[in-house]
DNA sequence: CAAAATCTCCACTAATATGGTATACTGAGG
DNA sequence: CCTCAGTATACCATATTAGTGGAGATTTTG
């Protein structure tokens, strides 16, 4: 019931663009996250190939935001990184039902349900919300 | 950001038992909900160790629920198989943040909301409200 | 053009989680 | 007190995830 942590970094990391406003290199954006520099290329690949972030090779290359902060959810680097929102794997395509058993069926509908809703409460989250929020680390985040 | 196949694979057994309203023996119920006997054995294991079945050992043994369909629900059996409902696994513990980032802080502060809102449809949905429910998938209930 | 900085592609390894199995144990009934 | 129907415990194989590595491509600067 994880995302993964692949997912976890890119969040992490597209939101640190978002702070600095400017273009990184991996090397400052991987210490700066503390995410490994292989893992973090890895990362930033796929969030460019999905237009998220803009690549720039060469001597001043780096990354920068490709979308305004207000655009982009987390739903949108989830899907990214793992290719689907989805709970059950039921839901994955029609194969995915192993029996056309109406015990199954009803789980699905469920699963199907709440699967919306966790779509929707990912969409919800923005970058920029993320950034404007005040963030109560010093109280405890409880729960 | 699925669920594992045997949290999926319990829903079902647990359903099926629910069902049946009677005891009944793991290779029937391997059988009719076409899980692997051996994996069946191991799931039920779990959810009697979890109290949500009675497990009989011996000539006439089996596994009957324990519990009324109105008090069970997915959110039961998925923390019972799974551990956790977390979506972080920052969330998992103090631990979980490898760093005392604000960044960080800010994600877990949403993923912890999410995990909140998920963990509640999860626990809204009974195992009596799946049963009640009608499923358009199939119109006869055979056998 | 050459050199350095920086990303990209492809492949590989290690760790962990998942799915599945073999064997050991338990209670009932003769 | 032995055997059979059944569950429980321990274990293993495979798939997925996390992370690493190196050669090559691309751009900037001098």
């Amino acid at each position: 019931m994880y995302i993964t942590l692949e997912a976890d970094y890119a969040v992490r990391i597209l939101l640190y663009l978002y702070e600095q406003g400017k273009r990184c290199d991996a090397k400052t954006i991987s210490e700066d996250t503390e995410v490994t520099l292989r893992f973090a290329l890895k990362i930033l690949r796929k969030l460019a190939a999905a237009g998220l972030v803009h690549s720039f090779k060469g001597f001043k290359g780096g990354y920068e935001v490709a979308c305004p902060a207000s655009q982009t959810t987390l739903y949108d680097v989830i899907q990214t990184i793992e290719g689907n929102c989805h709970i059950s794997r039921c839901l994955d395509s029609e194969v995915g039902c192993n029996a056309g058993r109406e015990a199954t069926c009803r789980m699905r509908r469920e699963f199907a349900r709440i699967t919306k809703v966790l779509e929707q409460e990912l969409k919800k989250v923005t970058f920029q919300k993320m950034l404007e929020g005040e963030c109560p680390c010093t109280a405890a985040v409880g729960a």
